[in-house]
DNA sequence: AGCACGCCGACT
DNA sequence: GTCGGCGTGCTC
């Protein structure tokens, strides 16, 4: 019998040396590897144990000696046809290793890392350790005495000398080195805290009316927060709500305060279970036709791509819903994948009431035991419908039938850590291999996506109607200019004020959005409105302060990186009225404290929100009606009908405009559009403030009348003009190092190796370079970073060049400096 | 990424 | 004379 080989991947290997290594299949094995299969392999010189994925099996390998695969993972999971192309799809596509593609797909618990052991060598007892090194004997009787001991805990017990002591002892014999498989902790409990002191006690040392006063304001806040909860509080949540670190509560526990609580976290924690005799769902004329022609897309068997454009309240989730039981009446299975915030307990009821045990959720919350059960409940055909974040997009759902991606212009859609996708390529893959439906939804869409629609690529369905009685809201704009003038410098305006006062009157419920997280520094004109942009780029300019001076700034282009003085009047129509900065959700919340003391608020954005549970617990609350108005950024504007919302502000409509992004009108358009949809979604009409000092801008009067069409229209010319995606693709290349000196050094080196590749191997590729530049943000955890930006056309040619990029600077290049490649970053 | 090989400076 | 610095190159 001629010997067999298999070609494997390493699943551990950095991006330079991730390809494929030929093995021996021992004759023992023979049966249990193929494609797909995990094994573990010797490799390198000290054949270090890793495991590896099987590409494929042949019969000759050119290589002249082969060491043998070691072990077959038998007891886990191996790769389907499907989930193996997919890999080495995602390997291509986003530049990834074959090992980042496969950790994205499975969930932890069913591919743990390889970790190093040590054991004592077999009769070693005698042999006489290095006598200059007196640690080493020591080393040895505590690895005699323990059996097998990882690396990581002889670090922690012996320090940094361990290192040099286990090289000697191993040349000398005395000890081997092998790997384990590293426990998974699948625990899933949820750290938590609870007064250890009465209701009494405490509430005295908060007012300070205790014997034994507390001095710390952190102490006092953290028992306040307790005090306010019934139940315990998880520690995140604690830490957020008291300003304080985990240190504080330690110190609590400490001193008798309180106590630790550990709380089982539920196996399914949005089990809900499904209603019986629900009606099917009940569809008007326009759903009806969308639900029929996406209907036999699926039955054709046949991959398809579908794009659902329908104005905010047109019912899109009830044509999913019946396009998921038609699925299901015909043995299919769907994944239904909704961005981050907006999957809340609301959103997933509606899918348990009517599928009940049928459903999976999958989340970036799950604890490794919870995401374990959910794979292998879809793994053998238990649940058929998945509801989930991003990565749900890979769940190994049975007989695939649809993909449908809600909301999909959403940047969460990209993953900004390796593996770098995009869950619409993922999806595209996944349902041409499966002759299955990708369906895309939204209001409003991306660009791109209505791009293709347009040309054909995808079928486009469009809904008109808003479902039921329900109108559209009417859109009131407030000119801001003018309170600016009359002094008011309140970020409320005065028609906006008088509105949530009526509101308040009669006890209807209103939604204020701000879109300010984190800091934008922008520069706009006060007369016309205009916010300074790039000359070359059409992206808002950002504001830098230089050393420390808060006037002796420039302006910066965060695409181009170009840089420019600050001007001293609005290059459009010449004022000197040139303003910075802006203002954010916590000093709107003081301000309308002040303004409407009787107002019960709720100020929901990251700050508030660290924990999933809040983020919940203030939806379920403002639902319930216990608050009058909803204050935040755009989780606001996602996702959920609140039926008792009658009005709608918009604190600042340009905010967003002034993002440094190219993107910043397509963000701005989906955010008001979403928005405004949010009012009058019962059976009272609504109306929407949208206060701008820019009322004259097409963006926001576009999104005003909700007119996607028009937007789309004057978005695209623009695009196309400026040469931005769809018209070509964009790569960000990143460059980060702790040594400064040495950053710069590579950023060099990375732009002569750039232009080197495309003078000589890839002078066939037609390429604009912007930079290297700062990155925006310089300095992050210790590392400096800069960027380079390459507008390209993407292809199997300009894919190669970013990768012998990465491999160029991921050897040979002895600088320290790391390389990153992002295709299409959703942000710069 | 690791790890070994290999060729030049300051020490027992 | 040797220990050890990190430049260069390979890993089936």
């Amino acid at each position: 019998m001629t010997p067999l080989y298999a070609g494997v991947y390493l699943l551990d290997a950095p991006y330079a040396i991730d390809r494929v290594y030929d093995y021996l299949i021992p004759r023992s094995l023979c049966d249990v590897v193929h494609r797909g299969s995990f094994v573990t392999v010797p490799f390198g010189n000290g054949n270090r144990k890793h495991l590896a994925l099987v590409a494929d099996i042949k019969d000759e390998s050119p290589f002249p000696k082969h060491k043998p695969i070691l072990a077959v993972s038998t007891d886990r999971i191996s790769l389907s046809e499907q989930m193996m192309g997919l890999a080495l799809f995602m390997k291509e596509q986003t530049l990834c290793t074959v090992g980042d593609a496969v950790r994205a797909m499975v969930p932890a618990s069913v591919l743990t890392r390889m970790t190093e052991i040590y054991l004592p060598a077999l009769g070693s007892e005698r042999t006489p350790t290095d006598a200059s090194h007196p640690e080493d004997e020591q080393i040895a009787a505590y690895i005699r005495a323990a059996g097998t001991v990882a690396t990581a805990q002889l670090r922690r017990k012996f320090g940094t000398v361990t290192d040099e002591a286990l090289r000697r002892l191993r040349e000398r014999r005395i000890i081997l080195r092998d790997a384990h498989y590293r426990d998974v902790d699948a625990a899933s409990y949820i750290a938590c805290r609870k007064l250890a002191i009465s209701d009494e006690q405490a509430r005295a040392l908060v007012s300070g009316t205790a014997d034994t006063p507390l001095r710390s304001e952190k102490h006092r806040a953290v028992l306040s927060v307790l005090l306010e909860s019934d139940d315990p509080v998880s520690d995140k949540e604690l830490c957020a709500a008291a300003h304080c670190t985990q240190s504080v509560l330690s110190t609590m526990s400490a001193k008798g305060y309180i106590t630790e609580h550990k709380q089982l976290n539920e196996r399914r924690p949005y089990q809900i279970e499904k209603l019986p005799d629900l009606p099917p769902v009940v569809l008007n004329e326009e759903q009806r036709g969308a639900y029929l022609t996406l209907c036999d897309f699926v039955d054709s068997s046949e991959a398809h791509a579908a794009l659902l454009h329908g104005v905010t309240g047109s019912g899109k989730t009830s044509v999913m819903l019946a396009l998921i039981s038609h699925l299901l009446g015909s043995c299919k299975g769907a994944i239904v994948l909704l961005p981050e915030i907006a999957l809340t307990p609301q959103s997933i009821a509606i899918f348990c009431a009517r599928f009940g045990e049928c459903v999976a959720v999958i989340h970036s919350g799950l604890s490794a035991g919870e995401r374990y059960d959910a794979y292998e409940r879809i793994r053998t055909g238990k649940a058929t419908v998945v509801v989930g974040t991003r990565s749900a997009v890979f769940a190994p759902v049975k007989n695939l039938g649809a993909i449908i991606i809600d909301e999909e212009q959403e940047h969460t859609y990209k993953s900004d850590m390796s593996p770098k996708y995009r869950a619409h390529d993922i999806a595209r893959y996944r349902c041409a291999a499966a002759g299955a439906l990708m369906l895309l939804a939204s209001a409003t869409p991306s660009l791109e996506s209505y791009h293709k629609a347009v040309e054909g690529k995808y079928t486009l369905i469009k809904l008109t109607r808003r479902y039921g009685r329900a109108v559209l809201p009417e859109v009131i704009l407030s000119d801001m200019r003018r309170e600016g003038q009359t002094g008011n410098a309140s970020p409320l305006g005065t028609l906006l004020c008088g509105e949530i006062a009526k509101n308040l009157e009669v006890n209807k419920q209103s939604v204020l959005f701000l879109n300010r997280r984190g800091y934008h520094r922008f520069v706009s004109c006060r007369s016309c409105g205009q916010a300074i942009t790039c000359e070359r780029c059409s992206v808002a300019m950002t504001y830098h302060t230089r050393r420390g001076s808060y006037t002796e700034g420039s302006l910066v282009c965060h695409f181009c990186g170009d840089r420019k003085p600050l001007p001293k009047v609005c290059p459009t129509c010449h004022s000197e009225h040139l303003v910075r900065g802006g203002y954010g959700t916590q000093r709107v919340e003081q301000e309308i404290g002040e303004l409407f003391p009787s107002a019960r608020v709720l100020r929901m954005d990251t700050d508030t929100t660290t924990s999933k549970f809040s983020y919940d617990r203030m939806l379920g609350q403002f639902r319930a009606h216990e608050a009058d108005i909803l204050l935040g950024t755009q989780m606001v504007t996602k996702g959920h009908d609140f039926p008792d919302v009658t009005l709608v502000g918009v604190l600042s409509a340009d905010a967003s405009l002034y993002l440094d992004d190219y993107r910043a009108s397509e963000r701005t358009f989906a955010q008001l559009t979403q928005v405004i949809g949010r009012a009058g979604r019962g059976d009272t009409p609504g109306r929407a403030i949208i206060q701008t000092s820019n009322p004259d801008n097409d963006i926001i009067r576009l999104a005003c009348a909700q007119d996607y069409e028009s937007f789309y229209a004057r978005e695209i010319k623009l695009r196309r003009l400026l040469v931005f995606p769809p018209f070509c693709d964009i790569a960000l290349l990143s460059l980060s190092c702790e040594d400064e000196k040495a950053l710069l050094l590579a950023a060099r080196r990375l732009y002569e190796e750039t232009n080197k590749l495309i003078q000589g191997e890839f002078s066939d590729v037609q390429t604009v370079i912007f930079g290297p530049f700062e990155a925006p943000v310089y300095r992050v955890d210790n590392k400096f970073r800069m960027r380079m930006v390459v507008k390209c056309r993407l292809n199997k040619r300009t894919r190669a060049m970013f990768a012998s990029l990465l491999t160029t600077f991921g050897t040979g290049g002895n600088s320290d400096a790391q390389l990153s490649v992002d295709l299409n970053p959703s942000t710069l």
